[in-house]
DNA sequence: ATTATTTTTAAGAACTATTTCAGATTGAGG
DNA sequence: CCTCAATCTGAAATAGTTCTTAAAAATAAT
């Protein structure tokens, strides 16, 4: 379960970056209005949590943007003040939920829980392809009786491949989905966990394996047997 | 789509002009910097190809009179170096892509897309002739239920064939498509390459070929059987 | 604060692609 | 039929890319 955090107060950006992922959901933050819409077009995450009050682009239009490009993804917005016109307008311009800060954490994991659980009436919580199973909420990768722990970036990574099992993915894509649009990553990061990604599913014994396409990207392949 | 060139080498700019007419872009070209702004002003081009070296005013001073006069048309720069500082200045100052000489085609064309798509349009992925199916994403070429990989130039050769079936392509036409317009490449280097496609189709069991015409150039044909 | 885990960085090995070269082959013109 | 230039092909040399490993740095857990 991926969420978007869109706050430009790094305080409070963290703070609910930590929370979020105590609680087992992957959270990106990003500052500004424009990366903002450059993460959720790229990325598809369960829900963004918006602040109204952000450099370049404001929470509404941002909103806006995202809905004009067809994107669904559930919105939280934030506002620092309480007034009810903010409230009407975000509501308007199409998001589903609002919260006036300060806010308590509980008040705000019970409306990321409500957010979330939404998404398209039946929760989806694992991605499966051939004979492997990724849950993820917990990131672990199975296959027949066998299951391996990821870490976060080998799930963001090995994620990007189960959602387009056809394609062939672009290292420069795999950098933006697993480490960012704006990212400092190298060609080389992903080749590490491609490698670590190949040795689990060794380890697994799968019948999918990561071919890489010279110059191109990576794309899954399925070896019959 | 209307496009622009500003080059101030002519054999470059009519070889750009000529491949861009090729595609199906409507392409002018001027050889200096004040007659790109005065054209790009009085035209609305979906793109301007610019060369950083230009007679009157440098690509980058041109660059910012047309951000200036709140023209907002793709800009995709050329340089002759591979200087990063020149990328930088020219991104800075409002480009939208850049491009280094020398450039193969391909690339080219590659940029040319993505910057004209923006305004929409649709792409294409495979390329097909008689019994042979290119897919562009992965450069795989098929016939039948066989397929083969190609690499870089292999597919960049065989992509020209593709592209003109029917014509009679002379060696210095591949040399530019697949090597680059001012590259160094000889006539051996299609030589070889057109060996490693002969192999690789008649490993595919097409009834398409590759034959040489003395001194005029190479053309598909194929083979009824 | 210490330890364990994850992520990044770096360097060399392994692999693949491209270029170069030399000899073999082909074909046109005498 | 012979000769010369053009073309083809295989092999070696060079260049470029990708993989793997290990250590360093950063982050998370205890």
């Amino acid at each position: 379960m991926q969420i978007l955090i869109v706050e430009d107060e790094p305080a409070l950006s963290n703070a609910i970056k930590k929370l979020l992922e105590q609680r087992g959901y992957f959270a990106d933050a990003v500052y500004d209005g424009d990366s903002a819409v450059d993460y959720a077009m790229s990325v598809n995450y369960s829900l963004i949590i918006l602040d109204v009050m952000l450099p370049k682009r404001n929470g509404f239009e941002v909103v806006q943007a995202l809905r004009r490009e067809g994107t669904h993804t559930p919105i939280l917005m934030l506002t620092a003040r309480t007034a009810t016109a903010d409230k009407v307008q975000g509501l308007n311009c199409g998001a589903d939920d609002y919260l006036t800060k300060p806010f308590d954490t509980d008040e705000l994991l019970a409306r990321v829980g409500a957010l979330t659980r939404r998404t398209g009436e039946v929760l989806v919580d694992t991605v499966r392809y051939e004979d492997l199973i990724l849950d993820l909420g917990s990131a672990k990768l199975s296959c027949g009786d066998d299951s391996v722990q990821l870490s976060r970036k080998e799930y963001a990574v090995l994620k990007t491949f189960l959602y387009n099992p056809t394609m062939t993915i672009a290292t420069d894509t795999l950098i933006a989905n697993a480490w960012g649009i704006d990212s400092e990553a190298t060609d080389n990061n992903v080749e590490v966990y491609v490698s670590f990604l190949r040795k689990k599913l060794k380890y697994l014994g799968s019948r999918v394996s990561i071919r890489k396409l010279q110059r191109i990207g990576y794309r899954l392949e399925v070896t019959e047997c």
